[in-house]
RNA sequence: CGGGAAGUGGCUCAACUUGGUAGAGCACCUGGUUUGGGACCAGGUGGUUGCAGGUUCAAAUCCUGUCUUCCCGACCA
């Protein structure tokens, strides 16, 4: 059989950053707009933003968390009120300045992000301790005005959410910043296939404003590390810069404690750079809108009516489904179905309905599975779209501990990232100028100090000092 | 934000050097024949050439500005 490559797709290998772009528009999950850094996101990319926020929201919901909807347009004295905030957005901030032709007397910032409008709204209506906690989220769009733009990694628009709590004690919102981002990490493994690390963030690479940055990383296909989660512990930084006062349990004024915590539109970039090939978009069952095609080969009535008749069983299972009785050519529907990421076909034809048989196929894989018409054929699909999805998850972890080096010198270090880069668990002095120095490399930097608690050596792979903590370097997106 | 390249029907490109009123393949629509890896035949629709100015009797073509995309670098809370 000839074996002919989505022509659309350059090779995976060849060019990642083009085959990245042609997946995006071959399987139409979005496309360019006029205005730089804003796409259009596609049907068949939204449906996969649908599906990780119906996800997410239910473990936000469970965990006893609100929606809420907060403004879009901050005012510029509000946001400066918190000094770390302002100086690590003020050059991604969009301004608006004038409504209709009338110039404003105080411009009003573009949400980057809301953390200043929450506080601001807590600010008014937290006065006891009884009002707390709060356990906010919203899904919202925000925009930061980025130089270098690519769909769903780094666009200046995307779609998020963004949980904000607040609390009376110290521990219960750390408590909080750390059950987040277990939420997260659960969902990179459960649903997206993808084994997340989850560390703190250095001192350089937190997030302004916050006293620490919890995040979710990941590796790409090519090695490169894309930050696909965080969550923040604010302490009292925001509650004292925007004065959300309560009186506690002994009558007395005190500052609450907050969170913040977030994922992105980026997870649909990950998803892709993770686990799609040069035939397209590939995509863990758990997380695939559609996760079934059938596809009748021919016009013959028993054709369409055992196609007919495998719909209704696998919508009675709650298993999306779908039949391709397009007019295209059996061929053009197999590499429909490829680009689109469908993570099993149900193939129906003469041929092996001669021999009481169907071919069943996997996207993963590719790998074709002819199977008898007498037997549990929604059964086959179901132990079928398990296995896809386990062996996505171990294959991408494979993978990355594949490209997970061990570095204790700095030439060694500087060697890997130049050849074939991925993550590089190496000791760490603690001192920022040595963090300075390994970005000298590639531009790498600390994705993380994991939770685990490896050591390597006890000096630091720069300067050779003393060194207790071990962090995972990488390039990033 | 610096350096480079490119924008012509939905897509990939031709015509540009040497100005003369836009063409092909694919896609799309109609009808028919087909159907196991991107089908075939016949007919058809669709573009004031990214946008805005300028030069000229005449601009896709020359000039200026601007926007968008891609590559390299800087930046990326």
């Amino acid at each position: 059989m000839k074996d002919k490559q989505n022509k659309e797709i350059t090779n995976r290998d060849v060019d990642f950053a083009r085959w990245y772009t042609d997946v995006v528009k071959a399987a139409h999950l979005a496309s360019y707009s006029n205005t730089k850094g804003c796409i259009v996101i596609e049907p068949n990319g939204y449906a996969i933003w649908e599906k990780m926020q119906s996800i997410l929201d239910s473990k936000f919901k469970e965990t006893g968390h609100v929606n809420v909807s907060m403004p879009l347009l901050i005012p510029e004295n509000l946001l400066r009120k918190e000094g770390e905030l302002v100086k690590g957005f003020a050059p991604e901030v969009a301004w608006v300045t004038s409504g209709g032709d009338k110039k404003l007397d105080e411009r009003l910032c573009i949400r980057p992000t809301s953390e200043t409008l929450f506080s601001d709204y807590f600010a008014s209506n937290v006065s006891s301790y009884r009002d707390l906690p709060k356990l906010y989220n919203q899904w919202c769009n925000v925009l930061r005005w980025e130089k270098e733009t690519r769909p769903f990694l780094r666009s200046r628009e995307f779609l998020w959410q963004e949980g904000h709590t607040i609390h009376e004690t110290k521990e219960e919102a750390e408590a909080e910043t750390l059950s987040m981002l277990n939420i997260y990490n659960n969902f990179f493994h459960d649903y997206l296939a993808i084994p997340s690390i989850v560390g703190k963030k250095t001192e350089k690479e937190k997030f302004a404003g916050a006293e620490y940055t919890y995040t979710v990383e990941s590796l790409m296909y090519n090695g490169v590390a894309l930050q696909s989660g965080t969550s923040h512990y604010f302490g009292q930084k925001f509650s004292k810069a925007y004065d959300i006062k309560y009186l506690n349990r002994e009558n007395k004024f005190d500052y609450p404690y907050q969170t913040s915590w977030g994922v992105s539109t980026r997870m649909i970039g990950a998803l892709i750079m993770v686990h799609s090939d040069d035939y397209g978009l590939v995509l863990p069952p758990k997380i695939a809108p559609k996760k079934v095609v059938i596809i009748p080969i021919g016009n013959d009535l028993e054709i369409l009516s055992l196609a007919n008749d495998y719909l209704d069983k696998l919508k009675k299972e709650g298993i999306e489904a779908y039949i391709d009785n397009s007019d295209k050519s059996p061929g053009y529907k197999f590499a429909d179905a490829e680009v689109n990421g469908i993570p099993v076909r149900i193939e129906i034809g003469k041929r092996d309905l001669e021999n009481n048989m169907i071919t069943l196929v996997r996207r993963d894989t590719r790998e074709k599975m002819q199977v008898f018409t007498n037997t549990d054929i929604i059964h086959d699909v179901k132990i079928l779209l398990e296995d896809i999805q386990r062996d996505m998850y171990d294959r991408a972890l494979r993978r990355r501990e594949e490209m997970t080096y061990t570095v204790t010198d700095l030439e060694e270090f500087e060697t890997i990232m130049n050849s074939h880069p991925g993550f590089v668990k190496a000791m760490w002095c603690g001192n920022a100028e040595c963090e300075e120095k390994i970005k000298e490399i590639r531009g790498t930097k600390s994705r993380c100090i994991p939770f685990t608690d490896e050591k390597i050596s006890d000096k630091c792979v720069v300067c050779g000092k003393k060194a207790d903590t071990l962090v995972i370097w990488g390039i990033q997106y």
